[in-house]
RNA sequence: UGACCCAUGGUGUAAUUGGUAACACGACGGAUUUUGGUUCCGCAGAGUCCUGGUUCGAGUCCAGGUGGGUCAACCA
């Protein structure tokens, strides 16, 4: 059995399986626990998933999955002042939009209070804990720094029966909160700040979303962590590099709580940072409460939800966080991987429509008014499964503005007075002239004529010319609003840059709306979340504040673009 | 006069665990193309932070530096 996985791990495995996978291999091999491989994702129901826990549940519950083994979800929610039952349904309806599955095994930290409440006493038993009763300021001061080590609080040495007793009173609600903290008795001159005492419960008033009033103490992060993988029976409890610190005191508990073999094992991770955006909590709640997006599942997020109204497709944000792999160097990650992840999948399943962001009128002089007739386009050419789609065509059609010039640059290919250009699907067409604006200077109608040996799949359409751009019939054209989305910092690392506050580095162009956009008479049907390439132009997906009469799309992203780079 | 962690092309990772630096993205050039997209082909780019050591052989091991990160919530 165990042989089995393991070749079927080194067939995936290719070059390159990381380290965390290669300590699983080892694992198994040696037999350690059983053979089993348990894990879990452990997060706080204080607010919403973004793309950097999308990597931890990838590694979670994709290495339980490639090792024969399960993945719990587990809510940490020890501190039931930041955490609600709110966040709870968005964290799980997230976790299962990437494509991934607990079963039954939907845990809580609270589930294990009455647990932990008892290790706590049985330490306090054994002298390795006690009940301080200096304030916070105090503890913290004797505490010491990383350099100075720290002093023992005169309540110490307290008797077993005077730390129980008051322990339970603590809990009883008998005092006020901060008044009394137990901790755990290890070396106030250890080097590493978390071994100097810490406090492992405190007292806590406010109501828990889920135990109510029933108690009154809370156990902190670092005491509850370790023994939740330990009663679940976790074997490897995968957290990121700030924990890193935190292992020796993690260890210290299981030493104290475990019986037999069995122990879990704590191993650190790279943070997943991306350019030109934040990714902690606090700072994108900030982004939430300044009004500086539009909340927490704004398009410009990094947030799951932002990603999803975004555009992005689950495979996208799996396959991206392939790529950037696990190690244990803080690197940041270039958005345009991202984007090159969703392109790649786009560019397979997306279908390809006709829409015109920045409209310009076309007449064809030579075809008659009052005349409609339908060509047929592929839905996708990457894909002839996908079927085609007839799209109609007449005298007046609309273009982008960015497909003809007065005077072309060098190498500009599109329409411009005396040539020629393809409309996808339709005919060859020919600038023949064009209406300015007296007053604006804008140019309000481009007039061609049309070459009707030309028409797409007819005998004679083989006739080559240099470009074909896409347009839409002007009076079969649906409006749409289209939202148009750039990053939402003008710099690399908002956060890396002293003494500047990051907010000051959002991009004021993040968001431009077009309200006057025309899009084939296809979309009509279109769907919230339904994804569209537009041909040429970019991947864009309909935003649910849509309404029946009124699309608005999200540009997810554009199609790489080396015309744009030519012309610097 | 702290502890712990990290350092490989521009970016992110890999290197059969000591055997002569590879992959992806990006860049550049070309072919194909009814998307200036896709696809295909080609090319450039690091000698692995520094110094020393061990070894026939070091990106991998050792020592010492340098640079970066984490740690002093009754947050997680």
């Amino acid at each position: 059995m165990n042989e089995e996985v393991l070749d079927n791990s080194k067939k995936e495995s290719r070059p390159g399986i990381n380290f965390i996978e290669q300590i699983i291999i080892e694992d198994i091999r040696q037999g350690k626990n059983g053979g089993k491989i348990v894990t879990r994702f452990p997060p706080e129901p204080n607010g919403y998933l973004h793309i950097g826990h999308a990597k931890a549940i990838c590694l979670d519950f994709g290495l339980a999955e490639k090792y024969g083994g399960v993945c719990n979800l587990r809510f940490d929610d020890t501190n039931p002042e930041a955490e609600d039952v709110e966040y709870v349904e968005s964290i799980k309806e997230d976790i299962h939009w990437l494509g991934f599955d607990w079963g039954d095994r939907e845990y809580y930290a609270s589930d294990y209070f009455d647990r932990l409440y008892e290790f706590a006493k049985d330490l306090i038993r054994r002298g390795l804990a006690y009940v301080d009763d200096q304030p916070a300021e105090v503890i913290s001061e004797q505490r010491g720094s990383p350099t100075r080590p720290g002093i023992e609080s005169p309540y110490r040495n307290r008797t077993v029966e005077e730390n129980l007793d008051l322990f339970e009173r603590m809990n009883r609600g008998e005092f006020e909160e901060g008044s009394r903290v137990l901790r755990a008795k290890i070396d106030m001159s250890s080097p590493n700040m978390h071994m100097r005492d810490p406090v492992i419960y405190r007292i806590l008033k406010t109501p828990h979303h889920r135990t109510g009033t029933k108690w009154n103490v809370y156990p902190m992060y670092d005491f509850a962590h370790g023994q939740c993988d330990y009663f679940e029976g976790v074997t490897h409890s995968l957290c990121t590099l700030e924990f890193e610190v935190h292992r020796p005191l993690y260890d210290w508990f299981i030493d104290q709580l475990r019986t037999g073999e069995y122990r879990p094992r704590q191993i650190e991770f790279n943070r997943l940072n991306l350019t030109y955006t934040v990714m902690s909590k606090r700072k994108l709640l900030e982004l939430v409460q300044g009004g500086y997006v539009s909340g927490w599942d704004d398009p410009r997020m990094p947030t799951l939800c932002g990603l999803r109204r975004r555009g992005y497709t689950p495979e996208s944000i799996r396959k991206f966080i392939d790529l950037i792999g696990y190690t244990k160097f803080e690197a940041i990650n270039d958005v345009s991987l991202l984007e090159h992840a969703v392109r790649d999948d786009l560019n397979l399943h997306a279908p390809r429509v006709f829409g015109v962001l920045n409209p310009l009128k076309v007449i064809i002089t030579n075809y008659p008014g009052g005349v409609t007739e339908e060509v047929e386009v592929e839905n996708n050419p990457e894909d002839p499964g996908m079927g085609t789609r007839k799209v109609p065509f007449c005298r007046e059609l609309y273009i982008d503005r960015e497909d003809f010039m007065e005077t072309p640059p060098p190498k500009y290919y599109r329409l411009y007075p005396g040539n020629e250009v393809r409309l996808k699907g339709a005919y060859i067409i020919k600038c023949t002239g064009y209406r300015k604006n007296d007053h604006t200077g804008e140019i309000d109608e481009v007039y061609c004529t049309y070459d009707p040996e030309t028409r797409s799949g007819g005998p004679s359409a083989n006739r080559k010319v240099k470009t074909t751009i896409h347009w839409v019939s002007a009076p079969h054209a649906i409006n749409a609003e289209i939202r148009l989305y750039d990053r939402l910092f003008t710099h690399e690392d908002p956060l890396g840059q002293k003494d500047r506050d990051f907010k000051e580095f959002l991009n004021p162009d993040s968001l431009k709306i077009l309200k006057n956009c025309k899009l084939e008479p296809s979309l009509k049907n279109a769907k919230p979340l339904d994804k569209f390439q537009f041909q040429r132009v970019g991947y864009f997906c309909v935003d649910p504040d849509s309404t029946e009469s009124y699309l608005i799309f999200n540009r997810t992203v554009q199609l790489k673009d080396t015309w744009s780079k030519l012309k610097q």
